[in-house]
RNA sequence: GCGCCUGUAGCUCAGUGGAUAGAGCGUCGGACUCCGGAUCCGAAUGUGGAGGUUCGAGUCCUCUCAGGCGCGCCA
């Protein structure tokens, strides 16, 4: 158990005796909230529950307060002191004791210190990214890439079942107009004078994959038809958006074709069960589906209106992609989480709507908005358009300010943030840019505890070493960060945002490098030596492994 | 026009209805015979505006101002 479920457990035994006694009347199922306080005067950890209680039986919170702390178990070895503050705040400090039993726990635990079983084992497919493969990926994939990434990470830290998938919009009209403008970059480098229409793809990469083309087939090309130029269209790019995701350190476990769920008839299947529970009308040549009975603006195409060019009636990505949904409830996971960007947002109510219709509960399938990245190089915001000089795709963000700083910066601030990614301040290679800042502690421990071995300090065990011996406030602060780290990721998890690790890691570097700038940990008092190395060395672990659910590399050396 | 999101320090942003609103950058001033100076210590600056709910509001509600995004039989 962790520190913070035995202060919650020492609670509820309290207010159990409280309220048995008849000192507390009755209040049924209360969520008690634990807080780390600001201030060091109010202990390691606070909690306010005696606020709510007194708002439930209408009496003063030091009253309840008093009574609550009176009933609480003070041994245990866990407590210390504790004292209420602010006219109800009841504020706990947690023994010396149980401190170094976190270092022991830290130790022993190692590359999965910091885990939890919240998910107990639940299902969760998170989509993520799902760009549509016609051009490459940009700094906003970039953020979705990050954050769906990490997330999945945080989760399956807590004890879910993740899998990661990635929504392949491999047909309709885009991949036709992508199919198009490859022609036409075709036919032009063979020579013909023709010209890219007003939705063609004008990037400039379409005219390499022509190339790359024109080197594999030379002239052969010239009569196929537009599907055969999709498909290698879509190919290349594809390889392309894969490639830069695994240099980002992405990887997915699912690649979901969309053109698939046509293919096998899911998507007729669909609409036969839409037809069925009675949601759809066929209107002006097209067929609806009446999502405003689910609280939508207004009813949505499923199949569009005969088209004058193909003589076909094609399907809506609408249609698809509730198809997809249905295979994903189909496929068994009790949470379904959509990280899209912010342009999407009026989607998702149809979207929860036909699921709705369908029958299916609309309370685990969540949609996660994710803001837009602006960049900022000279103190002047960068122009997002694809001129020349000026890039926008991720994989040159990569190149530029690599992938640690890429990840870092993309996943320290709030999903529902807009968010500026500062070119200047990522390239710094100095305390000012504060994945260094992060990183640099961890390459410092490894280097004292090299230095230890060097030394020929024993092999520095929790068990062995005195570590009572650790008894300075900064050390003892520096153990209660390390122990919060299950709780920061818990909380984390609970409300879908991993920003909140990126200032835990800024908190804990600023204790570390401030407590290593005071205090020798290598001295000639062995025994006190023995005892900071097994400090370091949690220190060392509990960093390795925020950075890595960061998807950020821990270097030994910089 | 309608809908969603965002307004917090000079800048970029944290802040589960709780205590004296925090961090990074930038600015200014300091620290090294040492286990990594890619470090450390110190200083200044405040919630867009108006009401309301509450014992308590940056956080919830209403209005207002400013910015972003969306409002296809595109995806």
């Amino acid at each position: 158990m962790s520190i913070n479920e035995e202060i919650i457990s020492l609670l509820k035994k309290s207010l159990l005796s409280a309220t048995t006694k008849g000192r507390i009347p009755e209040v049924g199922l209360l969520d008690i909230q634990l807080d780390y306080p600001k201030r060091q005067e109010y202990g390691n950890i606070s909690t306010n529950i005696a606020f709510s209680i007194a708002k439930k039986i209408r009496t003063s919170p030091y009253a309840v307060a008093q009574i609550i702390i009176e009933s609480i178990e003070k041994t245990g070895g866990l407590i210390s002191k504790v004292e209420i503050a602010g006219g109800g705040f009841i504020n706990f400090w947690v023994t010396k004791e149980r401190l170094y039993q976190v270092l022991k726990e830290i130790e022993e635990a190692n590359e999965s210190y910091g885990t939890s079983n919240i998910g107990q084992g639940k299902k969760v497919l998170i989509d993520f990214v799902s760009a549509n493969p016609t051009g490459p990926l940009h700094v906003g994939h970039g953020r979705s890439a990050d954050y769906g990434d990490i997330l999945a990470n945080i989760l399956a830290f807590c004890g879910y079942k993740v899998t990661r998938e990635y929504y392949i919009n491999d047909i309709g009209t885009q991949m036709k107009t992508l199919g198009e403008s490859l022609k036409i970059r075709y036919l032009q480098l063979l020579g013909q004078d023709v010209q890219l229409p007003d939705n063609g793809y004008k990037g400039e990469y379409l005219v390499e994959i022509a190339r790359t083309l024109y080197k594999q087939k030379e002239d052969t090309c010239r009569n196929e038809e537009v599907e055969f130029f999709t498909n290698f269209a879509k190919d290349a790019i594809l390889e392309d958006i894969r490639k830069t995701l695994i240099d980002f350190g992405v990887q997915y476990d699912s690649w979901f074709s969309e053109k698939e769920l046509y293919d096998s008839k899911q998507v007729d299947e669909v609409i036969d069960s839409l037809k069925k529970v009675g949601f759809t009308y066929e209107s002006e040549g097209a067929l609806w589906l009446k999502t405003t009975a689910f609280g939508d603006e207004k009813d949505r195409v499923l199949i569009r209106q005969e088209n004058n060019t193909s003589g076909r009636r094609e399907h809506t990505y609408f249609a698809g992609d509730i198809a997809y949904h249905k295979n994903k409830y189909a496929r068994g996971y009790d949470i379904l989480i959509n990280a899209w960007g912010t342009d999407h947002h009026g989607y998702i109510k149809r979207l929860e709507a036909a699921m709705s219709a369908l029958g299916y509960p609309a309370n685990n399938l969540m949609f996660l908005l994710c803001q837009l990245v602006s960049l900022r190089r000279d103190n002047q915001p960068v122009s997002m358009s694809t001129r020349a000089g000026e890039f926008v795709t991720l994989s040159e963000l990569i190149k530029e300010v690599g992938k640690d700083v890429a990840r870092f910066f993309f996943v320290m601030r709030k999903l529902n943030s807009h968010l500026e990614f500062d070119l200047d301040l990522a390239k710094q290679s100095s305390k000012e840019n504060p994945v260094y800042y992060i990183q640099y502690v961890h390459a410092r421990t490894c280097s004292i505890l090299a230095k230890a071995v060097e030394k020929g300090l024993p092999q520095s065990l929790a068990n062995q070493a005195n570590l009572n011996l650790l008894k300075l406030d900064e050390e003892l602060a520096l153990i209660f960060k390390l122990a919060s780290l299950p709780q920061e990721i818990i909380n984390c998890a609970k409300c879908y945002e991993p920003h909140g690790l990126t200032a835990y890691l800024m908190e804990l570097a600023g204790i570390f490098h401030n407590y290593y700038q005071h205090h020798r940990v290598i001295s000639a008092n062995k025994e006190l030596s023995q005892a900071r190395l097994v400090l370091v060395n949690a220190v060392r672990i509990v960093i390795r492994n925020t950075l890595t659910l960061l998807g950020v590399s821990a270097p030994q050396r910089m």
